[in-house]
DNA sequence: TCTGGGGTCCTAGGACCC
DNA sequence: TCTGGGGTCCTAGGACCC
């Protein structure tokens, strides 16, 4: 299990942006204020979902994740809008903006929500003041509404702000986990999803109270994994780290691109076709974001929903659309089995290092000293020697691979390929 | 209700090394 | 030469979130 940070008394702010999508879209089209209005593509196949819903749709039963045909067949009147992505982010900005107004320390969550660790900006006495302040700023000047919720640490602050919306202020306080939270169905809690509430079901766990109180750790243990099971354990009784990461969202671990066909597609034509603008598009992000990856994976679901991921790895990092869809066809011909039609393809690129860190990886070699590169040299020369015949580049890298100067993992890698080059 | 797309994190298990 | 335990790295799959 993650080691959990905890500094001393923090006052952490959770803001949520309340229906996002649909807020930014109604200031854009304020003739459809109080109308049952949703974000979704406006299409009818089985990629149409719906993104978000105004409250007015909400009332009919209409919620996010729920097909477009669907929610029409329950609300008849409601009103499509395609999304905007471009405008949601150009909001996400302002908001983020103003944010850091308030404090340096904010970790954004989402393009919608972020954590504000406001202790150092406010007096205990001011905190249900400030609150108010953000939030009328942001409906006055952004005419965007937010739930706020306010703890000493980000799990409870997080509940706290879902606990009413829109336009709630909650202050959950870590001696009123029993009172606010423990009622609430097991499902409200962050971090049971489909299916850990199908276990909490069986076991007649109806609220975070009755699994807090859960008498049979074992079955715990056995049913959802022990570090799963301590985890949830430890925020049913309102614990969580409050440490706000500033540099959290800052560099992408993977950026990936899938889709669904609107058809089950039988054509492998077709299919690399699709690989084809998937990669493309991956490699062009990566370079938007001046990065480069290493390890890249390809994703086929079946028709059946069956979903296989296959990778492939490159020791020198790269975001040539060449080379990147040049793997993920190999990825696609080694693993596609041509007996299922497909339903998804998807690509994805990991491992992501930004060109700037691989110009810095370059010269730290350069940088060592040269009773440094003499030996790392000797170690590599040593273990191919007493290695002939077998992985010898591999033992090199393992034995140089534990950095006592605390080098990022993908810098020394970069070593490792210059020593092969050295080597060559 | 036949189930999108973009992410993150965790875990089991295998390969490899010491 | 054989054996074993522990550590690390990697891949594949799964759960979850918005």
């Amino acid at each position: 299990m993650k080691e959990e940070k905890i500094m001393t008394n923090r006052i952490i702010f959770h803001i949520d942006m309340n229906c996002f999508f649909v807020s930014c879209e109604l200031v854009m089209h304020p003739e459809y204020r109080g109308k049952k209005v949703a974000v979704a593509p406006v299409t009818l196949d089985r990629k149409g979902i719906i993104l978000t819903a105004s409250y007015e749709a909400r009332e009919d039963g209409v919620h996010s994740a729920m097909r477009v045909a669907d929610a029409l067949r329950l609300c008849p009147s409601l009103i499509l809008i395609p999304p905007n992505m471009n405008l949601y982010c150009e909001f996400s900005k302002k908001i983020f903006s103003y944010f850091s107004t308030i404090t340096p320390l904010v970790e954004p969550a989402s393009i919608d929500e972020g954590f504000l660790d406001v202790t150092d900006v406010c007096d205990f006495s001011q905190i249900p003041e400030l609150a108010k302040t953000i939030q009328n700023h942001l409906l006055n000047e952004l005419q965007i509404p937010c739930s706020i919720g306010i703890a000493p640490n980000k799990f409870l602050a997080k509940m706290g702000s879902d606990y009413k919306k829109p336009l709630g202020i909650t202050i959950m306080r870590k001696r009123e986990v029993q009172s606010i939270l423990w009622p609430l169905p097991i499902s409200a809690m962050l971090g049971v999803g489909k299916k850990t509430l199908e276990v909490m079901k069986a076991l007649n766990i109806q609220t975070i109270g009755d699994f807090a109180n859960f008498k049979r750790k074992d079955i715990l243990n056995q049913t959802l994994g022990e570090s799963s099971a301590n985890a949830l354990l430890s925020q049913a009784y309102g614990n969580g780290s409050n440490v706000v990461d500033i540099n959290r969202n800052n560099e992408y671990a993977s950026i990936s691109n899938s889709s669904t066909f609107d058809k089950d597609e039988y054509n492998t034509k077709n299919m690399l076709l699709l690989i084809h603008v998937l990669s493309n598009s991956v490699s062009h992000r990566l370079k938007e974001c001046h990065s480069k990856a290493t390890t890249f994976t390809l994703e086929i679901r079946y028709n059946t929903f069956k979903t296989i991921t296959r990778a492939m790895s490159v020791s020198v990092p790269t975001s040539d659309e060449n080379q990147m869809y040049h793997m993920y066809e190999e990825l696609f011909e080694q693993n596609y089995d041509m007996d299922y039609p497909v339903r998804l393809l998807g690509v994805a690129a990991s491992k992501i290092i930004s060109c700037q860190d691989e110009i810095q990886q370059i010269t730290i070699f350069d940088s060592l000293d040269t009773l440094e590169k003499e030996e790392a040299i000797h170690h590599l020369l040593q273990s191919i020697n007493q290695n002939l015949g077998k992985d010898t580049i591999k033992k090199g890298v393992s034995q140089n691979g534990s950095n006592k100067k605390g080098i990022d993992p993908t810098i020394q890698q970069n070593i490792r390929n210059q020593k092969k080059e050295i080597l060559k």
